[in-house]
DNA sequence: CAAAACTACGTAGTTAAATACATAAATAAA
DNA sequence: TTTATTTATGTATTTAACTACGTAGTTTTG
């Protein structure tokens, strides 16, 4: 083993990110391997929108937990590849509402058996004596009570005493 | 609860770096709370120079889990901050041996009470019913026998038979 | 109801990683 | 011992997220 995996808990940032980088990198080639045209980094938008129909920019960030500029890019790609539409809320002529395409829509279609398989895979993986999934939702949940930052310097102040 | 996080296993990789970036940001949060003008991203590198203190810039890659130019860059501003230097290799002229300076040396003793720290709270944050740790290390290891496209494939041709 | 504050969206620039490509030194093979 | 292959390093470019900032509507307040 090398002397990251061997620092344990303090390279857990480094170790989360790596993991994550090597399921998208894969999840890609599932795609790919079906014949289908889509990346991974597409799939939050895409599949909030399938749940929620019409959505907001900003909806669509918060959903997604990514900023909106981030999200706005996402769009785009999306726009291009026809995938989704949009068009001004007549309401609040600021907003701009966001919406599948009938492409997109038969896009998910094709995609749900692919999703399937993924979800089989990813259950196989991650589904041990700790299960990755929930392991991180009790950590979110950890730090959602109090953060990362805000128990260190409790237990800084702590050691001070 | 958002769509993303109801849509589970599929959103996992979305949401391993989320975790992973919300803890690189406190991490350098409780660095500054020190005083310590430590970025969290170096600490691959100073951790295995800390332990390993000779090593090749392809060695160094490899013990962290990054690609060379990543390391480079890292490198660079390690070498810029004054925490390693570098020397050619006698023996075989293209390496370049890094090691700590004294003053990366004497910044690792001011880290190491902080380190403690964190790993304290990364260690209340982590340990739940399903220990964070442990379930990457598992997810990793189940990767490194079949990884996640393997077992898609697989899946995917068994559900054509 | 005019001014102030807030919200939604967009653009520009930054960051931290990757990939792709290039070069030079070392090693292996013909 | 040339030639081919491999290894080590470096540079340029790309990618996918971010922050900072600006503008234009909307809502609240004095």
């Amino acid at each position: 083993m090398n002397i990251i995996d061997e620092s344990g808990i303090l390279a857990i940032s480094t170790r989360l990110q790596r993991l994550s980088e090597q399921l998208r990198k894969d999840g890609a080639l599932v795609y790919k391997s079906y014949g289908i045209d889509f990346e991974p980094k597409w799939f939050p938008v895409i599949y909030t929108l399938y749940h929620k129909d019409t959505l907001s920019v900003v909806e669509i960030a918060n959903e997604i937990g990514y900023t909106h500029p981030s999200t706005i890019s996402l769009l785009k790609e999306l726009e291009k590849q026809k995938l989704i539409r949009s068009k001004k809320d007549k309401i609040d002529e600021r907003k701009r509402l966001i919406q599948l395409t009938p492409k997109g829509q038969e896009m998910i279609e094709e995609m749900k058996p692919v999703w399937e398989v993924m979800k089989n895979a990813l259950t196989e993986i991650t589904n041990n004596q700790n299960n990755l999934l929930k392991a991180i939702e009790e950590a979110e949940n950890k730090i959602l009570h109090q953060s990362f930052l805000q128990r260190a310097l409790q237990l800084k102040s702590e050691g001070e005493e």
